[in-house]
DNA sequence: TTGAAAGCGCTAACAA
DNA sequence: TTGTTAGCGCTTTCAA
């Protein structure tokens, strides 16, 4: 009969107790990395089975000054762009020997400051962070914590980018290339530097090479905002640079509802790549964002700064991860 | 001059030292419960401010076996209906003053038991486990931690259901209400009870009051398999219940790639309600779980077994909630 | 109202 | 190889 306290979750010391050894070798044991005897590390890990001995990481994290655990925080998890790119950080952390929590910060810079917080009072040893705008919500909570900053870029911290004035440049070029001459862009809301960027890659190619039939601002949405519904219908384009895929899809949509073909009539070009891209009528061309390589970049840099514990001062490296684009079916090649 | 050394985080010690008062009131003027003079606080809570000290929330949660904080396991965030789900558990989480952390257990089993591990090892106060089919693969990790478990059932823990039969019957209802009597059923992968409770629903009700054209399975994909292609053209249904959206979407599209059209010559309902079924082509029939339900009644859940440390092994409660139908116009009324 | 001090469960010197 | 022990940062009882 275990001398524990069944209403208990066991302690390393009733382990050690249980298994009739010292606290240290029943911790040695349990982390594989102390010297225990073969045979004694054998009958402590049946004991801890046994008795359903569980690490305590508050304990553990406390004592190290590490968790294995990083945060990540994304603006809006009903975004399909974020969970694709939340699996492919898991990916990342886990094969870095992290565990990663996801917080949703829900496009509320209160939330988004609280989350920060929380994570530094729970003692996640790194955050990747995916800012709501390119605001710097922080308060300072952060100082100490190796941060690494996605997609956006806020002063003070190491950021993985995308080139996003090379990723309009490519779209622009796909539909220079494609015979294009009267193009139209649809940007996304212009408070998102990332947004303005590829808009204006687009757009400084597309001026130099052909004609800028019109360039409007709609909310993040499939739904069109009045002046887009008119620039499509009315603006003389051939061609649409709708940079988010939801509001290509929305352009896509708006266009064919008002008896416009696409791409006979007037061709569009998305922009991020999201799953439902593919399965659009026709199937979207897009410019799909290198999700695999911020993943990778973010938990490699975070890995670096939870290293190095202090150089936070230092360069603060920023990355910039190249776009590529996904031709489908949804540009026509003028003959 | 500050004492504290600028490359540690400062502790409450240094907060104390710092403040010229001791470490009860610090920690007391941090907490706002304990008994200090009003000025102190003021001063302590000032000087707090000014080193940038923040709690260590292991060592807190060591102290007091409380975290404040939950997790929620989900199977597939690609999957938009769980996205929409987490959101609603956090923001149902919050109202009851607890940080939820996001962990995606990528349909994968094992994952699914360390995360559970991993749960329970950093001590959060509870689990809401959404978990990847109707299988224990906690392995008795979680004896002593409140867990409830969502829309599936597990045995041994409090789950919150959704009653699918009734839903099926719903479902059925209405398709036989718009005057169909040749119905066909394409099911999710019927290794989860819900997807069986949901057609068994349906097919009862279809099968008394109609005929049952085919019951067919198909993965959880818009791609259709074959046999799912073959029942939709050659079924000799006039409407189709399909049992999850991403499915009717698939079958939708099959259908009108094949020269049939929605909902003229063939009515499709679907089940979940995912943002994409309102914005399909025609905007897709389906029925909506109870989302909001599901969050309020895993956190009060959650609440009751954390408040009642050890009531585990009395009576579990299964709670069921009701889904509803979304009526579109993806099917058609016979006249 | 304030402070001293005892641990929470664990790790890692260090000693044996 | 094994055990002893000093804390990690914090809360909280108890005494002043």
């Amino acid at each position: 009969m275990p001398n524990t306290p069944s209403n208990r979750r066991p302690t390393l010391k009733d382990l050690a107790r249980e298994a009739g050894v010292s606290l240290a070798s029943a911790s040695y044991a349990v982390n594989g990395n102390g010297s225990v005897g073969e045979q004694t590390r054998a009958h402590i890990l049946s004991v801890a089975q046994r008795i359903g001995y569980r690490q305590n990481s508050a304990a553990r994290a406390m004592k190290t000054g590490r968790s294995g655990t990083l945060a990540l925080l994304v603006p809006d998890l009903t975004n399909p762009f974020f969970p694709a790119l939340a699996q492919a950080v898991f990916r990342a952390a886990r094969a870095a020997g992290y565990t990663m929590f996801l917080i949703d910060t829900e496009g509320n810079e209160a939330l988004e400051q609280a989350a920060l917080a929380k994570g530094v009072d729970l003692g996640v040893d790194g955050i990747a962070w995916f800012p709501i705008r390119d605001k710097d919500t922080s308060a300072g909570v952060l100082a100490r914590t190796p941060v690494v900053v996605l997609d956006r870029t806020v002063p003070g911290y190491a950021a993985i980018g995308i080139d996003y004035l090379d990723a309009g440049r490519i779209a622009a070029r796909h539909l220079l290339d494609a015979g294009h001459r009267r193009i139209g862009i649809i940007s996304g809301p212009t408070d998102i530097a990332s947004m303005r960027d590829r808009c204006d890659g687009a757009e400084a190619l597309i001026c130099g090479e052909g004609a800028l039939a019109f360039r409007v601002e709609n909310a993040f949405s499939t739904d069109l905002e009045p002046h887009a519904q008119a620039a499509i219908t009315g603006g003389g384009a051939t061609a649409v640079f709708a940079a988010a895929d939801v509001i290509a899809i929305g352009a896509l949509r708006y266009a064919q509802a008002n008896g416009l073909r696409v791409p006979e009539d007037v061709s569009i070009l998305g922009f991020d790549d999201i799953p439902l891209a593919e399965q659009s009528l026709p199937p979207l061309s897009t410019i799909e964002l290198p999700i695999e390589d911020i993943a990778q970049h973010a938990i490699s840099e975070l890995g670096k700064q939870i290293g190095r514990p202090h150089a936070s001062s230092a360069a603060l490296r920023i990355v910039h991860t190249r776009t590529r684009l996904v031709p489908r079916l949804s540009v026509r090649l003028l003959g």
